[in-house]
DNA sequence: ATTGCAATCGTTATCGGTTACGTTTGCAGG
DNA sequence: CCTGCAAACGTAACCGATAACGATTGCAAT
């Protein structure tokens, strides 16, 4: 058993086993060339001592840690998501996770938070790391992945689409008989806002409506950054019939500000979000919203970045997943 | 701009500003003794360059990382909420979070997988951890908390209080009518299943219920475990009228199990859990269970363990929280 | 007996950063 | 001009593990 003060080392093992370090690294890595009674004294020693390899001591020496890293910026309910798409293709891999979140030291938004994590975690402790909703391209020794790229970004990536999934829900209010639909737009520089606020665009452009910039508000995917923005749209004396927000985040949001202005959902006002986040199947009404399983976007990417590790990826270096419209209560014809 | 290349190290920048590593390692920790004009030098020469202290290095050298880590051998829904609780436990606190999860199948990893993770993490990555529901004691170098611990154990920890929860189920249970309530324990040696199990046998106790052995299943928490438990269960010729689940996610199995068996829930049978996920709420029917707040022993876990790490700790070792019964649609009287 | 080759194992440089310690420098006081 | 004392900075020894390399041994073929 291992006492609880100072961590066995390897040279602890070394020692009890009568051999050298270089000796008990060849039995721990199942290195070919040494003698069999001699890794039986050396196996004996490791589980006398509780001896487990120390990540960090590996990792700073070898390039090979067998250990993948996500690194993301906060901890939200779709992030959680993601991680059970990574750790289900993980597993039985023999890779295993890190994940790396921050404490948000230095405020929401620092830019440049995705270049720090990744610096801090790869070049030694990760062969790879998959990399959430970067507001910027990230530069990486090892492999990298990214879930919801940059604009323009040029890194492999994995990615729903975006652009499909938001003519489909504009569509689906235009069916309904909408004309004046709001629309709350993500954070500007990330690749699935601008591409979900195009199918907004494009669907309207399609239908013949006329685009009213006044209807559309600039947002950050923050839930908290929604609420203001809601409430000018709702405020305003034409008001639209719809709105459609780029996040579920955010239309929960203005579902609640609706509620605080006296509007009923869906009959004074339909709305509709993006994500299918679990909390959407809860809201009331329930939330109409795009689907864009945010467990097979971590999930593909944990796979590919695999691949990348291992030099044997063969797929595109973007992946687009497809989407589906999740029709609920929260959207109806306007009255 | 760092390059994507080979990682800027601590004497990249020592040479370019024409100093020793000594002098940068000192100015990055704000250390006394080095002149301002010097500081001024370094502070260029590492924006420059971009350069980004190594974790790795950093931690392999010096005790103090300002990481926690958190160690989980799975990744299900509470372990999310656990997060998030953690995560905001940590904001502005100046501590990052690294999560560390392994890629073995759920139930097949072996025993002392908490031992083997902290090993790997503490004594230098982190300067203390949270363990999520471990199996056994665990011994760790630095300062470690406990979400749910193994029974027995002397580590500092926090938990709900599983057995006002469970006796609360069974009350609520009993008090609907039912008398045959069958029961899907948790993994033995968690502390949480074996007061939940005492609280059933409680509660049945004290309304003079004879405690049925027959009806006592012995699951392990895995919702894939708790499949044939049910069916056995359900399929007894003098099957319970109720049954409780000591998981909700072993809940949400005797659900999908009812269904199969053409039993309808509440009308035929009654079906309880604990623990209040997500999906609970969104079961059909939604699932009476427990709420035991998975993100406030996240987040009470994460405050105790920062002030163990600072060393002014004054709380108890051990936090137990309350828990509260949420009755919904998945329990009537019995038919 | 000698050679050759492979198996086995120890020595040592190394990864990047930290820190104890020693050395240099600057400046005030004698 | 010399001494004394800090401040400022460099040197080198680490931390734990790995891998290139060299050294030793065993064994079989010559």
């Amino acid at each position: 058993m291992a006492d609880g003060g100072a961590p066995v080392t390897m040279s602890d093992v070394a020692r009890l086993a009568g051999v050298s370090t270089a000796t008990v690294s060849r039995v721990v890595n199942r290195r070919y060339g040494v003698r069999a009674s001699t890794v039986e004294q050396v196996r004996a020693a490791i589980e006398q001592l509780g001896y487990e390899t120390s990540l960090v001591a590996t990792s700073l020496r070898s390039s090979r840690t067998n250990v993948l890293g996500l690194v993301t910026h906060s901890f939200q309910s779709y992030t959680a998501e993601v991680l059970k798409g990574v750790m289900d293709a993980l597993r039985q891999s023999g890779f295993d996770l890190i994940v790396y979140a921050n404490s948000d030291l230095y405020g929401t938004y620092s830019d440049g938070w995705e270049q720090r994590h990744l610096a801090r975690l790869s070049g030694t402790l990760t062969d790879g790391c998959i990399v959430v909703t970067p507001s910027r391209e990230v530069r990486s020794g090892t492999p990298v992945v990214v879930i919801d790229p940059a604009r323009g970004s040029e890194a492999p990536s994995v990615t729903a689409d975006n652009f499909a999934g938001a003519t489909a829900v504009v569509e689906h209010l235009l069916g309904l008989g909408h004309r004046r639909i709001g629309f709350i737009a993500g954070r500007a520089g990330i690749e699935a806002a601008w591409s979900r606020e195009q199918g907004y665009r494009t669907a309207l452009a399609e239908a013949g409506v006329p685009i009213d910039p006044r209807l559309i508000a600039r947002g950050s995917f923050d839930p908290d950054s929604a609420a203001p923005l809601a409430r000018a749209l709702l405020e305003r004396p034409d008001r639209p019939t719809a709105v459609f927000a780029a996040s579920d985040g955010m239309a929960l949001k203005t579902l609640e500000v609706a509620g605080e202005l006296g509007l009923r959902v869906p009959g004074d006002l339909s709305v509709a979000g993006f994500d299918n986040i679990p909390e959407s199947a809860l809201a009331e009404p329930r939330l109409t919203t795009v689907d864009q399983s945010m467990y097979r976007l971590g999930n593909e990417a944990a796979r590919m970045l695999m691949s990348l590790v291992r030099g044997d990826w063969e797929g595109p270096r973007r992946v687009v997943l497809p989407t589906r419209l999740v029709v609920r209560g929260s959207t109806a014809a306007p009255g």
